[in-house]
RNA sequence: GCGGGUGUAGCUCAGUGGUAGAGCACCAGUUUGUGGCACUGGGGGUCGUGGGUUCAAUCCCCAUCACUCGCCCCA
């Protein structure tokens, strides 16, 4: 019996480390007044291939598309901004700007071969702007992004990629001067490349293929066809995280598949993760909002996969120890279920055997539990009206009668 | 979608052309009401699935599925 391909069962420890993910994604993000928001798990397929881009690979080949008993075309989520845009036409929110929301555990799916820190349907948090043009947008994003990962104990080892692929204008005169170059060395590219070079030349600059990262190094670079408010929005984007101590390099052939992208581009790596090492990545997309209803809306935001954030996290602190219960014969264990939940009302974690086995065997339960106490009841401490309580750690064990044992092991 | 590796007990893995083993884990006993140590015993596996070769396949061949690493791409 196997899950689908691409999925897994996130067991009660995992399970734990993902919500610490998402408590501290909402409290950072509370921090900076954000909200949350959480949007359907699919839409119909329109929103996310109109805007998302055509050409790009989710669109293309990895959107999980189906169509409903009434003939609509609807998508699971592959990305969470395009839903974000919706919902906030959805919702008439525009006298909400400037809008700042967020979302954590918001499963995406994505029909891709699964591997190392890849899966058919994995969960993000990411935060958006809305209605924010300034550069300090994307200064305080960032700071916040890095805040977050710091909290959750993986801040330290990671490290930042940053470009500007100008406005829409800047883009265009751009693309132009990059196929002038390129189209001479289509022979030598390589097969994705020249598939790319039709379909996408600006992603020709970020191949791994070693002969395109001969022809793309001697290439002309995007902040050479910026037009001067567009360098002076990434300086000041630049400056701005300097003066927070937020280290970043550039990475001119920093492109991202998503085609909304306008501005800043930013993609957070770790080396402990293998091939799949973005851990965050997002950016500005002036033009989307208004591609989608019309309202002419500056935006910015990020995703971050928290599979693989769970895989870089260190250990949590472990869990409040039990006390133990060990109980035989009925009205000892009447008794006992009694005493388990007055140690509950009082906050402590309790393991109270549901079966009754023989003492040794609750007793190895007991000690598997790491309980620091044990309570131990049968019928001759129901008949004195007191029970046994054994400290775990030390073996030490006294009598204490029924009335005063929460008071005795909540003290201690 | 492409290429490499792997698939035997809950876990980590041995193993042989004649229908399977270890360690750990689990359960029980040694201790007729007491854990952690030790010893003893026990439960548990269609040897991923389907087909083929063979008197006989967990082992050889083919296919398929899954996992895994990488490519593409992405979180």
């Amino acid at each position: 019996m196997q899950p689908a391909r691409g999925t897994h069962d996130l067991l009660p420890e995992t399970a734990r480390r993902f919500r610490h993910i998402e408590e501290t994604a909402l409290d950072v993000f509370g921090r900076y007044g954000f909200g949350e928001i959480r949007t359907p798990i699919f839409e119909f397929t329109e929103i996310f291939s109109r805007n998302v881009g055509d050409s790009t690979d989710i669109v293309t080949k990895e959107m999980y598309n189906f169509e409903d008993r009434g003939g609509e075309s609807l998508t699971l989520r592959p990305e969470g901004t395009a839903p974000v845009v919706r919902a906030y036409y959805s919702n008439g929110m525009k006298k909400d700007l400037p809008l700042k929301v967020c979302y954590v555990s918001t499963p995406m799916f994505r029909y891709e071969r699964p591997q190392k820190g890849r899966m058919r349907q994995h969960h993000q948090v990411g935060a958006e702007i809305f209605g924010i043009a300034d550069p300090m947008a994307e200064v305080e994003l960032l700071s916040m992004a890095f805040r977050f990962l710091t909290a959750i104990g993986v801040g330290q080892d990671l490290y930042v990629e940053l470009n500007s692929l100008g406005d829409q204008t800047d883009r265009m005169r751009y693309r132009e001067a990059l196929l002038d170059y390129l189209r001479p060395h289509a022979d030598k590219l390589s097969e994705d490349s020249k598939i790319r070079l039709e379909r996408n030349p600006l992603r020709v600059l970020d191949s791994k293929a070693p002969e395109d990262i001969a022809i793309v190094s001697e290439a002309p670079q995007m902040h050479n066809y910026l037009s001067e408010e567009s360098t002076k929005h990434f300086d000041a984007v630049k400056t701005g995280l300097d003066a927070l101590g937020i280290k970043w390099k550039h990475n001119p052939n920093l492109v991202r598949g998503l085609d909304y992208y306008s501005h800043t581009v930013f993609e957070v790596h770790s080396d402990a993760l293998g091939a799949q090492s973005q851990v965050l990545s997002g950016g500005r997309y002036n033009g989307l909002i208004g591609q989608m209803g019309g309202d002419d809306v500056p935006a910015i935001g990020f995703g971050s996969g928290m599979e693989r954030l769970e895989a870089l996290m260190p250990a949590l602190p472990d869990l409040p120890r039990p006390i133990a219960i060990v109980a035989m014969g009925e009205n000892a264990r009447n008794a006992a279920i009694k005493v388990s939940e007055d140690l509950r009302a009082e906050g402590h974690t309790v393991a109270m055997p549901l079966e009754e086995t023989s003492f040794k065997s609750q007793f190895k339960k007991a000690d598997k539990a790491n309980a620091n106490w044990t309570i131990i009841i049968g019928e001759d401490e129901v008949e004195k009206g007191e029970c046994g309580v054994k400290n775990m750690e030390t073996g030490d064990q006294t009598t204490v009668p029924f009335g005063d044992v929460v008071a005795f092991v909540s003290k201690k």
